[in-house]
DNA sequence: TGGTTGACAGTCC
DNA sequence: CGGACTGCCAACC
């Protein structure tokens, strides 16, 4: 098991901010924690070592698709973060978010 | 120390 | 409008 590093730990607490009922993006996560590539944010919730404890469902990508889920970008996953997001009252139509106005700006 | 990868993003054709 | 390429930053081997 990898220790998280701070860059990990800034992403993970980031997500962790966000309240239940929202969602935001790879790229405003990013320029959130100080980093200007969304990737390095993908890759920090793909390994998401805290798991359950990081509500890592509520980070889609900045074209407001679902993106990816539980190491994968299709498939059984994505339906269920999808369901989890409707859970909270984020609802997506066609594969994409339908209210924009759940996006959180990450303050 | 150097090269490859990735749950992305933006641009080009 | 859709597919392909490059850029980006950090982690991993």
């Amino acid at each position: 098991m990898r220790a998280p590093t701070r860059f990990e730990q800034r992403v993970y607490e980031a997500v962790k901010k966000i309240p239940r009922g929202r969602v935001t993006t790879y790229k405003l996560l990013a320029v959130c924690v100080g980093c200007r590539s969304a990737q390095a944010v993908g890759q920090a919730l793909r390994r998401n070592p805290f798991a359950p404890r990081v509500p890592c469902h509520r980070v889609i990508a900045s074209d407001l698709g679902i993106g990816g889920f539980a190491g994968h970008s299709t498939g059984r996953e994505i339906r269920r973060k999808k369901a989890l997001l409707a859970r909270e009252g984020v609802h997506f139509r066609n594969g994409k978010l339908a209210d924009e106005s759940a996006l959180w700006p990450l303050y």
